[in-house]
DNA sequence: GTCTATACAAAGATAGAC
DNA sequence: GTCTATCTTTGTATAGAC
């Protein structure tokens, strides 16, 4: 009685806000959503918005930070945890990976968008570079393939790992693809992104 | 004296219009470009832009149609190709489509960020699906690897390639990488990407 | 074809009552 | 905290002179 069943009806209305905006701007983006439509989402009124949120900016900057969070938080401790092996990173990277992104397939398109348009939304996150130079991760590839770019085989695992996402609107589209299909083939991939990736890291036979 | 050296006074003022508009586009997106803009960036007044192009959708409408084009314009013959192998379709894609992508960067992001808001964009464009799906490349790898789906391969393919481009402007902000550096970096994976394909597509040593 | 001026609509933000 | 009503700005599109 007390504890309405509905679970929406239980939320303070700052976090239906935000709810709402998080869902229209992950569909239109930025610039084309209109704060009307959130408040009509958040079943609340446009004034409402702006006492809350001071701004239709600061309103998406916050959300913008929790989806990058999301993103990269992800990657952070595999990538520089020095007790695993190079093998095992990319073997705990392609399924935790494929799990997160099977749960928000839409978060990397949205991310990426949205930074290029707004490159300074990415000044407020973390240190995305050290991933990609310095990491454990880094220097066990650099180990294992001296002559070679460290971030040539991290262009390749994020590559086949994030690229079908990236491009499933396409695929839905175009290759008649529904979403239950999609994830059983992304499901498969968690066990052949590291087959492949051994593959590549192969040294070559000397020749 | 009747044809002036600067190239940009030549151009019709309808071609003025579509370059600027191309790169404003490009740069904040359909929803955030606002047609004055376009028109200051053109060296025109407001009204022509509205003169020549009905609206700023048509105005869009006919950039978009060109940009899908030149990026999957030039994947259709290649795959569909049934005169040659299929290490020479990877090979080609790989030199020729990093070709393409090194001289207009920003292209996948934004197709498919346009894509991502307006699905009914790609209505225009051709059969994508059959490149996936029954094209002589897809053919061929069904024939090598019969007990995968060949849109694994495709999307390995696709990812290693076009990926890189569209995670440059994290790298650019977040693993200080220049262009001259970024440049040099795809140049190499035209001979590299070929091989890592042959890697994955060999078939695992019979266990 | 090109301009100036302006109409018209939409969107972000705020004032003030309750 | 929440609403109604309204201001202000910005953006698309058009009218009409040259």
């Amino acid at each position: 009685m007390t504890k309405p069943a509905d679970p929406e009806s239980n939320l303070s209305t700052e976090e239906k806000i935000k709810r709402a905006a998080t869902e229209v701007f992950a569909q239109k983006g930025f610039a084309a959503t209109r704060t009307r439509d959130i408040a009509e989402a958040a079943g609340i009124n446009l004034a409402l918005l702006n006492y809350y949120f001071r701004s239709k900016q600061k309103l998406f900057d916050g959300i913008m930070l929790e989806k990058l969070q999301e993103l990269f938080g992800r990657i952070a401790p595999i990538f520089t945890d020095t007790s695993t092996s190079l093998e095992k990173k990319i073997e705990t990277f392609a399924d935790s990976y494929i799990e997160t992104l099977i749960k928000n397939p839409e978060l990397p398109l949205f991310v990426l968008s949205e930074i290029r348009t707004h490159p300074e939304s990415l000044t407020q996150i973390i240190q995305i570079g050290e991933l990609f130079t310095t990491s454990s991760f880094a220097q066990q590839l650099k180990a294992r393939r001296p002559e070679a770019n460290p971030l040539h085989f991290i262009m390749c695992l994020l590559g086949m790992t994030v690229f079908p996402f990236i491009a499933k609107p396409l695929l839905k589209s175009k290759a008649a693809m529904d979403d239950a299909s999609f994830n059983i083939l992304m499901t498969e991939r968690k066990q052949l992104i590291p087959m492949w990736m051994d593959s590549i890291l192969q040294n070559p036979v000397q020749s």
